[in-house]
RNA sequence: GCCGACGUAGCUCAAUCGGCAGAGCAACCGCCUUGUAAGUGGUAGGUUACGGGUUCGAUUCCCGUCGUCGGCUCCA
């Protein structure tokens, strides 16, 4: 292969071009409303923001005059100058701007750059100049403002968001923006979000008929209609297959449980708040599940278990409650009632690595079956500040579990990353983020290592010296939630759901109401032959009948007329436009049963 | 939870400055008997999210609640 490196987008004019917008962004906003204070402004994957904390609010009506102001500067050709200072220098230059002066004492400290990140060594401080505007900044910016083309640079937004990112800090003014290279990418960008909102899960969802939300029902407590039912056991179908065939053991476990189980399992000091509150009867407290585990671990612990018995796998679609915050609500990818593809493993420290990968590789036929060619591993660590707060209190156990992880991944020849002070309180875990079609990057799958719990339930097995020893125990959800699965396949098909999936795979058309009764007997024969299907008797035009099927993104449509009605054949219409007429309905059948048997996904 | 915007018929959206709330699609009742993305006529459909206030009069202005959206924070 000849191919280069690719540059690094921070090294790219581009970066620079975004990052300049944000200063002159900022330029233009200090103008509009004198005693801003401002704060960091950097460029982003496709545009650029910038922080502010403005004397009074403002709206979208405002960007527009920014924006104009904006194109003025650009067009004024001014230089970018860089100036190395001292951090006292720095304190004059910036003596109105508290929060840049919090900023330079961070750099002088050596301990913190721009956004809060910690630093190794002590930076420079450095400041750049162009028109009136003077920024801290370690830069790179463009040498003149002429590098930019004024019609590629929009203004997006207004939000908000904390200082240095912490809730318990100022909520500051964000006014997000996209610039880039010409107007035409520009404008390429802006049809990209506009086609993005086509296939949005929430809006497909509602078209296809797949769920609802209801105000009466609650926030985040999705309503599945028909359609979007059939989806559901189509996956749990898939789901159960798969754990059958890997050694899985199915169970059942109720929606309640006494506050006392979520003690012993460490979970209410840790996830209280983002749990229901408790119910109260008979003088105890019964929390509604956040997650199945400590009821699994009763499971394992029903009797005595030994090393011959191991691993031990128990799988259930269980159903959970979470009280996510309000403003963390978003369509079916988070959610307040969700029914996990939920699954935990036990097994000795010999087995682990072997159980660990026979997870990874359930992901991976499920990421083919799917047709999901992009995703990452990211190996999610503790952090040593977290030890007994975020985190169970056993930094040798932490070590070596990590370890233990990258190793079987190493092992297993996964790539992975790592992040740190990302893990799950009770170990490190392995979620693989996916992008759906619209570029939406989201966590899908989990796979857990807990080191910690299994031995707060007193989880035991006889091993072959003849100890007890505690087993670990690998918590892992490759379809993740029903909700989000559903949400994620909508948008990575656009609606155009493989047939094996289709919440209605055959469309039956009659041309007049004199075939009806043909129609309606091929739906029987179809049904009877396990196909999904249904006969279009209303009184429209066969042409809005078939608009219809299509809007539905129905793969199959059945056309039949007198033709048809008379030689007992149909004339198929593929989802894709394609048409093959006069076949015999038995052929159609043939091909429709092949694609649903090997999920295929082709039509 | 926080900052901001929004909420009109089942759906998609109108309604000038505060002056009788409207259209298309869907639904229902007809007519048409039809060949691969909307045939046609009619009927019905509303406490303008909810509660309060200002006003002779509020979809419109103000306050509160609920919900949704764009972000922030969070995501076992």
């Amino acid at each position: 292969m000849s191919e280069k490196i690719a540059e690094r987008y921070e090294d790219s004019l581009l970066y620079r071009i975004r990052h300049s917008c944000a200063h002159i962004m900022a330029q233009a906003v200090l103008e509009f409303y004198p005693g801003t204070k401002y704060t960091i402004g950097p460029a982003i994957e496709n545009g650029f923001y910038y922080d502010f904390d403005l004397p009074q609010p403002i709206t979208q009506e405002d960007l527009e005059k920014i924006e104009k102001r904006m194109r003025q500067i650009i067009a004024g050709n001014h230089n970018f100058i860089r100036k190395v200072v001292t951090a006292e220098e720095a304190r004059q230059i910036f003596k109105d701007q508290p929060y840049k002066l919090e900023l330079i004492d961070g750099l002088e400290q050596g301990a913190f750059d721009e956004d809060g990140n910690p630093l190794t060594e002590k930076p420079e401080i450095s400041i750049y100049q162009h028109d009136t505007f003077i920024d801290l900044c370690r830069g790179p910016h463009v040498e003149n403002t002429r590098q930019i083309n004024p019609a590629a640079v929009k203004l997006m937004s207004i939000a908000g968001a904390y200082w240095r990112g912490d809730e318990k800090n100022k909520m500051l003014t964000r006014i997000y923006g996209t610039a880039w290279h010409t107007p035409e990418e520009l404008q390429a960008y802006l049809k990209m979000l506009e086609e993005a909102k086509a296939r949005d899960h929430r809006k497909l969802g509602k078209e296809l008929e797949i769920f609802i939300f209801e105000d009466e029902v609650g926030p985040g407590l999705p309503l599945w209609l028909p359609r979007g039912g059939v989806i559901i056991e189509e996956l749990e179908k898939l789901a159960k297959e798969m754990e059958e065939q890997a050694g899985y053991l199915r169970v059942r476990t109720p929606h309640l449980t006494k506050e006392d189980l979520f003690l012993r399992s460490g979970h209410l000091p840790y996830y209280a708040e983002s749990m229901y509150p408790p119910m109260e009867i008979e003088g105890v407290r019964y929390y509604v599940k956040p997650m199945n585990c400590p009821m699994h671990h009763k499971i394992y612990a029903s009797k005595p278990r030994s090393y011959r018995d191991l691993p031990i796998r128990l799988a259930e679609y269980g159903t959970c409650y979470r009280y996510e915050k309000s403003g963390e609500l978003f369509g079916l990818m988070r959610v307040r009632s969700m029914q996990m593809n939920d699954a935990h493993i036990y097994c000795t420290e010999e087995q682990f690595e072997q159980e660990f990968l026979g997870v990874i590789e359930l992901y991976k036929k499920y990421f083919e079956i799917f047709g999901i060619q992009k995703y990452v591993m990211r190996l999610s660590l503790h952090g040593k500040a977290g030890l007994g707060k975020k985190y169970v209190d056993n930094e040798r156990l932490w070590l070596k579990t990590e370890e233990m992880v990258r190793r079987a991944l190493h092992n297993g020849g996964i790539p992975f990353v790592e992040a740190e002070d990302e893990a799950a309180f009770y170990g490190p875990k392995v979620d693989v983020q996916i992008w759906s079609a619209i570029g939406r990057e989201f966590t899908l799958a989990t796979n857990q290592v807990d080191f910690a719990v299994p031995a707060r339930f007193d989880l035991k097995y006889m091993s072959k010296d003849g100890v007890e020893e505690t087993p670990l125990c690998i918590h892992r959800a490759p379809l993740s939630t029903h909700e989000r699965m559903v949400g994620f396949l909508l948008e990575h098909y656009a609606g155009n759901f493989p047939v094996w999936l289709s919440p209605e795979q055959t469309r039956v058309i009659p041309i007049t109401d004199k075939q009806n009764e043909y129609a309606e007997q091929i739906v029987r024969h179809l049904r009877a032959e396990g196909i999904r299907a249904s006969a279009d008797l209303s009184a429209q035009r066969m042409n809005a009948k078939i608009r219809e099927a299509q809007l539905m993104k129905v793969p199959y449509m059945l056309i039949v007329g007198e033709n048809e009605a008379q030689a007992g054949t149909v004339s198929l219409r593929v989802r894709d436009g394609s048409r093959q007429d006069n076949i015999r309905l038995g052929d159609f059948i043939a091909r429709a049963k092949d694609r649903i048997a090997h999920r295929s996904p082709e039509l």
